[in-house]
RNA sequence: GGACAGGUGGCCGAGUGGUUAAUGGCAGCAGACUGUAAAUCUGCCCGCGAGAGCGUACGGUGGUUCGAAUCCACCCCUGUCCA
């Protein structure tokens, strides 16, 4: 399908559009007027991780061809928890939890996107405001008679927890209709017409549209994005250390810039058209690049994304460490560091330290494996003590490298 | 409330009295090969301990036994069907 609006080509040209509930409606609107359109974020954790950037580069994207984004925090949902794609209950947060949780996340969007009050400024609304003051008869009066049972037990995320016989509350089983209020909601107060979100908020969003439209007689749109695998098939943004997340304080910045830099061969133009903003042809120049070469692609890959998520400085610094460490084995300024006693370390405390090893027993079995190195020189002896005095570069195989200092 | 089926290590899933810290798979870590990629192959994969070993662990609590994830009792939780 071929889009006249700068918005659906741009969107459709990177490679962000899985499904669309009327691409042509939404395509002939974008041409008329400035689009509000959400996106809805958890607020379960601290940080988002490189798995929600997808729907955050969405929002950039729609700011960018001149419309409005809206991200919606789900204060109130998250009390609540989405029963979409996990196969067990979440754990229930207290609010002061949750509220500090959006603050924090609110600082990486403040990178991606433009806040204001200006006609296509961004905005961050919390559903709590609204869902907390939801009175429950109301809502079955109002709401209740516009779902049918019959219709919710379709969905996948109910349909896959009843097959795999793991309980479903009644409480997670109202997510959808929460979520689907916030679309009404969105659209009777912020003029909102289109959500966007992963493929697997298919549901949830069909959902909203349908109580707007009956709520309200308002049309609105839904759009999502493909659900983001790497090319070995698994979700993206778990790696080895845990996720991958976009905050500073929860996953230094050379860590991040790691992450893109060693993303698999086949991900690299995807990763560039969905998360950077380099120009499609730039883009097809880095994808032509084979074999050895690629490694160039990547190197943009890593500078772009991390200068967006964490700033230039933060991806000058992580490029150089990483050149420094990997390049001429040296280190870099943001390798991990401890402090290194004048009288020397044990190397298996220094590697739990450090972090390269859970536990004395791991650092233990990695040495044994070949696996631990000082300055580059594999060690073998597990009661070797590291000598005080000069700094020196503790590696766990060829990749993670810290630096032991001397106090 | 009743009948039945279940609850095992991060996940899945074997195991129905002893050589079981518990087969296998996935995930993870390390090694080889490479390009800080993929695929493949090899080793490791509860904690403490230099080691012998010790401590924890099969939903919970008690019990039977020389010995229990395995048997018994009660309890908790989940599912299916019935009321």
């Amino acid at each position: 399908m071929t889009y006249t609006s700068t918005l659906l080509r741009l969107l459709d040209e990177r490679g962000y559009i899985h499904q669309a509930t009327d691409a042509a409606g939404l395509d002939a609107l974008a041409l008329q007027q400035i689009v509000p359109g959400y996106i809805g974020f958890d607020a379960t954790a601290p940080s988002l991780h490189v798995g929600s950037l997808v729907q955050i580069m969405m929002l950039r994207r729609l700011q960018q061809t001149g419309h409005k984004p809206i991200v919606l925090m789900g204060g109130g949902t998250t009390k609540v928890g989405d029963p979409s794609g996990k196969d067990e209950s979440r754990k229930l947060l207290t609010s002061e939890g949750i509220q500090t949780n959006i603050a924090s996340i609110r600082q990486v969007f403040e990178r991606y996107l433009t806040f204001g009050d200006g006609p296509t400024d961004a905005v961050m609304v919390d559903n709590d405001t609204w869902l907390s003051q939801l009175g429950y008869v109301e809502l079955l009066r109002d709401v209740g008679p516009h779902f049918t049972i019959n219709r919710m037990l379709t969905f996948d995320s109910v349909k896959l927890r009843l097959e795999r016989e793991q309980p479903l509350t009644f409480l997670e089983f109202n997510y959808m209709i929460l979520q689907a209020y916030d679309f009404r909601e969105l659209a009777l107060h912020h003029g909102c017409r289109l959500q966007m979100g992963g493929s697997d908020q298919w549901g949830n969003i069909v959902n909203g549209i349908e109580l707007a439209r009956r709520m309200e007689s308002q049309e609105v749109f839904g759009l999502t994005t493909p659900l983001l695998t790497t090319a070995d098939g698994s979700k993206m943004g778990k790696t080895a250390a845990g996720a991958v997340w976009l905050n500073e304080d929860a996953l230094s910045a050379y860590d991040f810039w790691q992450y893109w830099r060693n993303v698999d061969d086949r991900d690299v133009v995807r990763f560039l058209k969905l998360f950077t903003d380099l120009p499609l042809a730039e883009i097809s120049r880095l994808g032509a690049l084979s074999g050895n070469e690629i490694n160039a692609a990547k190197l943009v890959l890593a500078n772009e994304v991390t200068r967006m998520c964490r700033g230039d400085a933060a991806a000058v610094a992580a490029a150089a460490t990483a050149a420094s460490t990997f390049g001429d084995g040296g280190v870099g300024t943001d390798l991990p560091v401890i402090v290194l006693p004048a009288v020397g370390l044990p190397l298996i405390d220094a590697l739990v330290e450090i972090g390269f090893a859970a536990s004395r027993g791991e650092a233990k079995r990695l040495i044994a494996g070949g696996g631990a190195r000082l300055d580059g020189v594999v060690v073998t002896d597990d009661s070797t003590v590291v000598a005080g005095g000069t700094e020196q570069r503790l590696s766990s195989g060829k990749k993670k490298h810290g630096v032991l200092r001397p106090a």
